[in-house]
DNA sequence: CTCCAATCTTGACACTGTAAAGATATTATA
DNA sequence: TATAATATCTTTACAGTGTCAAGATTGGAG
């Protein structure tokens, strides 16, 4: 307890620092002696928990997905039904990542975020928000009672998540808010149909 | 012409350096030094040309810009009508990345490639791939004989630039060959129509 | 109580971006 | 053409970075 020596949850805390780092002054001025002084460490403390730093940035990613996870799955769950859960999750990816561009730069830039959070990368079938997007979208199809072969399902899924991802990506790259209107694009029968 | 103090040109040397050292060991191992050291020149003599890294990151990724809008347009340019080329656009669009991914990471990843490439942020409207998309929409528009209002317009050409995005940037992210299938996401209704 | 493994510190190294001061070559000026 | 101004490049220096090695400290298992 005596905690002069040892830290306690050192690993926990690096997380977080680094967290707060990224939303302060961005992915790029984090670095892994900062986070040390920030948990009030010695600069090489870190590796007693990290091999590198790039498994620091790897668990702040997965901490970062939990994040978003938790708003998509609100999203979901607050929803009436599976075609208005389709929506709202839809709307949340965007707007999350609109609300914190950093955090999109960070986990899709440099790096490989699907990579880093799942180990067999079978595409995307285990990378949670997906995982969470084929769930609703197949739950929106017995809804509707609307059949349709394998194939057009994976194209109709893709597109979804293409879409979305897109909109967050250019949203977030151009810095500048985007006006769109994202239940225009999925009502209509363009998208869902 | 003595070449031992003064290199000749070494700006567009510095840039050829930059993408040759993005290509063979992706962006995050790109540096002034190395990038100066190709160009068998002392490591602060970038400095002449470029007031920063971030002036010649700029610099780079508007060459490689460059080198993808030229793929784009001849994909255009070799299209039979104009939906011909909108679909060839985008599965141009995509499969530059997939086959480029580290420029896709160099591009779209830790800053912000259009606050880079144009001056004044009005959006994308200066951005030149949303410049030709959108023209080319345009054409097949007046082609089809397709009357749309200015809202509907916006909204789909949005869709079409995210959809395209969203696609490659899910490609270089997750690292595996995406099965999408672009012509399908197009035709049968979907985007177009 | 003792010993071991986990945790943390200290010191060192190579590499980075960048600034300042000086050397050299090119261009402009007179 | 001679000289001055400017652009280009080198050298030196410094703070910050990731990472390693060796040692100090601690909590816990036996």
């Amino acid at each position: 307890m005596s905690d002069s020596y040892h830290h306690g949850n050192l690993r926990q805390a690096l997380i977080d620092a680094g967290i707060k780092i990224i939303n302060e002054s961005g992915e790029e001025s984090l670095s892994l002696r900062k986070a040390a002084s920030a948990c009030q460490v010695s600069h090489a403390a870190p590796y007693a928990h990290f091999k590198d730093k790039d498994e620091l940035i790897g668990a702040i990613k997965s901490s970062v997905t939990e994040q978003f996870m938790e708003e998509l799955t609100d999203a979901v769950n607050g929803a009436a039904d599976a075609e208005q859960a389709l929506v709202e999750m839809g709307k949340h990816y965007v707007s999350f990542f609109i609300r914190k561009p950093d955090y999109f730069k960070f986990l899709f830039g440099s790096q490989n975020v699907i990579a880093h959070t799942i180990p067999d990368k079978s595409f995307a079938e285990d990378y949670p928000p997906f995982v969470l997007l084929k769930s609703t979208y197949l739950k929106y199809l017995k809804e509707k009672k609307l059949k349709k072969s394998k194939e057009e399902q994976e194209v109709e899924l893709l597109q979804l998540w293409a879409t979305a991802h897109g909109l967050a990506s250019i949203a977030c790259m151009s810095g500048v808010e985007t006006t769109f209107d994202w239940e225009e694009m999925l009502k209509g029968d363009r998208l869902l149909r």
